[in-house]
DNA sequence: GTCTATATATGGATAGAC
DNA sequence: GTCTATCCATATATAGAC
């Protein structure tokens, strides 16, 4: 019951904090939007600043998995298409959440935030770098710029999920939760595969 | 003399509403940043967001220059280079602006402004569109997907100007100016061109 | 756990002297 | 144009009743 609640919190948080950014954001506005007294917020988490670490810590772990998803693949370009995968399906999943990340990597406040996601951040960039090298080593892959390669990877995945009004308006859809159904996750999956394997694919 | 003293708070103001945002940013702060007193921001600018509409206002205009400088290639993808050049150069040129513009269209805050900016943003996204198109019509180009495929030119440039702090540390580079020194630049324009030449190209 | 009332701080803006 | 002093609004956080 109390768990519920702090979630409930959270969420309405999340989404706040990402529409407005964290200083625009007031308490008052929070326990409105989760139906909860002003004093709460202060009761269960301590103060506005906190309540914003545990809306970050409690979704930046589940990233882990990419290793285990990828170990079935047979080639490193099937490898990094299931790293594309998995990325993109927890990016569509927690849009609110990753405005908010990239949003506090452009920030200097709370350089500690800062500092943690990018060190986050960089382990999957790690990762995934380290599976093109070694597909360019075998020779699947040409001896392209690994790092402008998992930064351009990153970079379109995030620019998608992260500017949805942006997307609406230049792709001419009727309304942002159109940019963000199923077929259009479908899409820009096909799109990197299609991208990528001209970039870089031998063949 | 007053001209000068405006641009220089316009400068000033810039960088700190980049670095920390717009509500995080006090007219204290401002005026010490540009060596001023505190009335003069209200003064000269009326207001808080008045000063913060004319940072956004001042730099948006020039961009219309991408048509002139395309008009001399010869071939779709050299037009494409051409404005990739353009837009990467002002991008490096207004890192601290662009980070303001990107910000503020991921915000639900001052959606007067936000529109403002993808109106802005649009125009020049279909005057890419367009070139790709006619690239496509005269078999120069495969059949790609348009809309993604400027939208992941944008994000390339956008990832790289606007999150100093992270490609530094994911790069391993020393400081963050040498993530945007001139070798750089040089590099990440041939990045681009790689990339999208396999992407686009039929050869 | 939940509420009201309030202490305390801070920021934007301006009045008015120079 | 430039400054100081101050008004006023608003925000966080908490004390204390229930």
């Amino acid at each position: 019951m109390a768990i519920d609640k702090r979630e409930y919190i959270l969420d309405a948080a999340e989404r706040l904090f990402a529409e407005q950014g964290f200083e625009a954001v007031t308490i008052r506005e929070i326990s409105k939007a989760a139906d909860i007294n002003i004093a709460m917020v202060s009761y269960y988490f301590g103060s506005k600043e906190k309540l914003y670490e545990e809306i970050v810590n409690r979704k930046l772990i589940p990233f882990e998995r990419l290793k285990e998803k990828t170990e079935s693949c047979d080639t490193y370009f099937e490898k990094l298409m299931c790293v594309t995968d998995v990325i993109t399906d927890k990016f569509f999943e927690n849009r609110y959440f990753q405005i908010i990340v990239f949003r506090e990597m452009s920030l200097n406040q709370r350089t500690h935030m800062a500092d943690f996601l990018i060190e986050h951040m960089q382990r999957n960039f790690l990762f995934i770098s380290d599976i093109i090298k070694k597909g360019i080593r075998k020779k699947e892959f040409k001896n392209v710029d690994v790092d402008f390669t998992v930064m351009s990877l990153f970079a379109i995945i995030r620019m998608y999920t992260t500017s949805g009004m942006m997307i609406c308006k230049l792709t001419n859809k009727s309304s942002v939760d159109e940019v963000y159904d199923v077929k259009q996750k479908t899409k820009i999956k096909k799109f990197i595969a299609d991208l990528f394997s001209a970039h870089l694919l031998t063949r």
